[in-house]
DNA sequence: GGTGTGATCGTA
DNA sequence: ACGATCACACCA
């Protein structure tokens, strides 16, 4: 299978997490196992989270078994478990020194739509299918044996089809924390109705 | 449309 | 103990 669109290069991922993410707005993250059926989704939800000075990050506290991938070399894919059931996932993304990420909050579905509806019974409607982190991994089939995954050689790929960042996307205080809720570090696409929540009460820069 | 709650387990 | 969550029940 021909992959849609062109890899980021490998300095797009060594920058600021709150750069990166609005960045990725628009982007595809493909899974494309070598021995399974690929989807994708256009990624529509992100938040960034910085390392040693961001309380909420996974990282504050130093390198442990389960984030040592968010102190790797960036462009590699951090995945973990939450809640006992649920796997969520990063683009580890900054400059070395820092363990920064961001995270997939939401995608709207673009291909192998069969194959993630299989994946995601409960999901009544499209918009179900992959709004919200776990959703998103559950969807395209990622687990933890993705964790450390290179995005720019698979099987979990970035991908940049053309499709530009939103010029004035929706800036909120990231999901669920209970530190670090005074930073606006989530970004989504306007009016999207893939995002894990309703995108308004937000403020859009250029007011749209 | 909205809110409230139980599930479930690795990690610190 | 507690989570970068989800699904479903229930009320409106």
């Amino acid at each position: 299978m021909r992959l849609p669109g062109r890899r980021p290069p490998g300095s797009f991922f060594a920058r600021d997490p709150l750069v990166v993410a609005p960045e990725l707005l628009g982007k595809l993250l493909v899974h494309a196992p070598a021995d399974g059926e690929p989807t994708a989704v256009r990624i529509v939800e992100v938040e960034a989270y910085r390392g040693s000075s961001d309380p909420a990050s996974h990282a504050f506290r130093g390198p442990t078994r389960r984030n040592r991938t968010m102190f790797g070399p960036p462009g590699r894919l951090y995945v973990y478990f939450t809640y006992g059931m649920h796997w969520c996932a990063n683009v580890v993304c900054d400059l070395p020194g820092d363990a920064g990420a961001v995270l997939l909050r939401a995608g709207e579905p673009v291909f192998g739509i069969d194959v993630m509806q299989a994946r995601r019974p409960a999901a009544r409607r499209l918009r179900d299918l992959a709004s919200g982190p776990a959703r998103l991994c559950q969807a395209l089939g990622i687990d933890g044996a993705l964790d450390g995954t290179d995005l720019r050689a698979g099987p979990v790929w970035l991908r940049d089809d053309g499709v530009p960042p939103p010029e004035a996307p929706i800036v909120t205080p990231r999901i669920g924390l209970t530190r670090g809720t005074e930073s606006s570090w989530r970004w989504v696409v306007g009016g999207n109705l893939h995002a894990s929540r309703p995108a308004n009460g937000g403020v859009s820069p250029e007011g749209r």
